[in-house]
DNA sequence: CTTGCAACTGACTCTTTGGTCAGTTATATC
DNA sequence: GATATAACTGACCAAAGAGTCAGTTGCAAG
C-alpha cells in the first residue's frame, strides 16, 4: 500500500484478474435477493468462489462492495438510453421507440436490478441515490424534456408542461414494472410488454375520450 | 397467563390499554426512516416512552411488530379510497376526482408511509405484500376497471384495455411521488399536485397530439 | 529444485442486538 | 395501611455477522 516501483509491471503474474467483478456478480444477485443487511459477506464470497478474506483484499468493506456495485452499472445505462433520442423527428415517432425499446429491455431482470437495489436502500445509501440521479436521470429526463417541448414549438404536441409531462410518458411503464414486481400483478399470461405500450400509447397522444362526435367533454 | 377464572371482568384497572398502539406509531416511524433491520427494538421502545421489556409484553417477536403495524393500516385505506367511486357518473368526472382527492392526500406522508415500508421489505416479508394485496389493490383495482369498461359501453371512451389502463391512468401521480421520495426530483417550488394531475388528465382525456388540423398522426 | 511473493484461507475477535426473566413499581380494592 | 397483581424495568444471555490476520498455497522466474 505504500510503494509502486519500477519494476511493478502490470502484465505481472496474477491468478485472477477479474476477482472484482466476480465478487461484484455475486454481490449483485445475493443484494437483489436478501437485500443489503440480509446478505453476509461469507455468503458473497461463496457464491463468488473466493473466501470471506479474499473479498477484503478487493474491498474495504460491506459498503463499498454496495457503492462500487452500483457504480459499475450506471454510467452505461444512461449512454445506452440516450442512443434512440434524435430531437429532429416528430417526437411522438421518437417517444415510440424509445418506450418500445424500454419494455423491451425491461423483459430481462437484470435491467431492473440496479433501479430496485438503489429503491431499497435509499435510507441507508443516500449517496447511491444521488449517483444514479446524476449519472442516469439527470441526464435522461432533460432531453426528454427538450424533445417534448420542442415538439410543442414545432407544432406535434399541444402545449403541456414538459417537466411534468415526462411522468405521464414513462409512469405507467414503470407502475407495470413495480405491480408486476412487488404484488405479482399481472395481465393474465405474462408482462405483456407489447399491449401495454400500445395501450398506452393510443391513450398518450389520442386521449381516452371517444371522438368528437359522442358526448363531450370540457376540461374545467 | 394459566387462569381466566369468573371474576376477570374486562373493565379491570390497567394502566395502559393504549400501550400497542403507541408501540406500532413508534415503530412506524422508525421503520420508515431506517427500514426493519436497522430499527432496533430498544430504540422503538424508547420512542413509545417505555423499556424493551414491555415491548415484548404486547409482541411476541419483532416480525409481529411489522405484521401488526401493516395490518392496522391496510383496512382503512381501501374504504376510504373506494368511498369516491360512483359507476353511474361520466367516468372522467369520477376519474378525476378521484386523481385530484388522491393528490390531496399524498401531500401527506403518512399516507405513503405503508406502502414505502411494503415495498421495501417485500423480499423479507412477502406476507405483507400478500396482505396489502388483498386488502387494498384486490378490492380497489377492480373497481377502477368496472369504471373503464362501463365508461367504453357508455360511449364516454374509447375502446381500450381497461386493466392496462387503469397503469395510464394512475402509474404518472405514482412516478411523482416516487421520484420525489427517492431522487429528489420535483418541480421547483414543491410538488405541485394540483399541476400534475390538471397535466395528466388533460394529456389522458385529449392526448398529447396536436389538434387535427396540425399535422397528423396515424396510430400504426 | 529453490526461492519469493501475490493470492488466498478460515479461525478468531469484537460489536451489535433480539429476546428473556428475576425483580421492582404502581394501582385498585378492601 | 395492607395486599394482590398487572405493568414494567434493565441487566443479562446467546447468536450472528463484519472485519482481521497469522499462516498456507500455488505460480513464476532463475
Amino acid at each position: 500500500m505504500t510503494d509502486d516501483s519500477s519494476r511493478r509491471v502490470p502484465k505481472f503474474r496474477r491468478r485472477a484478474e477479474a476477482r472484482p467483478d466476480e465478487v461484484l456478480d455475486a454481490a449483485l444477485d445475493l443484494f437483489i435477493e436478501l437485500g443489503f443487511t440480509q446478505t453476509r459477506v461469507d455468503d458473497i464470497a461463496k457464491r463468488a468462489g473466493i473466501s470471506k478474506g479474499a473479498v477484503y483484499l478487493y474491498f474495504p468493506s460491506k459498503e463499498a462492495i454496495m457503492e462500487a456495485l452500483v457504480r459499475r452499472a450506471v454510467v452505461p445505462i444512461a449512454d445506452s438510453a440516450l442512443e434512440f433520442f434524435d430531437l429532429d423527428q416528430d417526437p411522438r415517432l421518437v417517444i415510440t421507440m424509445v418506450l418500445k425499446m424500454a419494455a423491451h429491455r425491461l423483459s430481462d431482470p437484470k435491467t431492473t436490478a440496479i433501479p430496485r437495489i438503489v429503491f431499497r436502500e435509499v435510507k441507508a445509501f443516500p449517496q447511491l441515490a444521488q449517483m444514479y440521479r446524476r449519472e442516469v436521470l439527470d441526464k435522461v429526463i432533460p432531453v426528454v424534456e427538450r424533445l417534448i417541448a420542442r415538439g410543442i414549438d414545432q407544432g406535434y404536441l399541444r402545449p403541456v408542461d414538459p417537466h411534468l409531462t415526462v411522468r405521464s410518458i414513462v409512469g405507467p411503464l414503470v407502475l407495470h414494472v413495480a405491480m408486476a414486481e412487488i404484488f405479482g400483478i399481472m395481465p393474465e399470461g405474462g408482462m405483456h410488454f407489447d399491449k401495454l405500450i400500445e395501450n398506452h400509447l393510443t391513450i398518450l397522444f389520442d386521449g381516452l375520450s371517444a371522438p368528437p362526435s359522442a358526448k363531450q367533454w370540457s376540461s374545467s
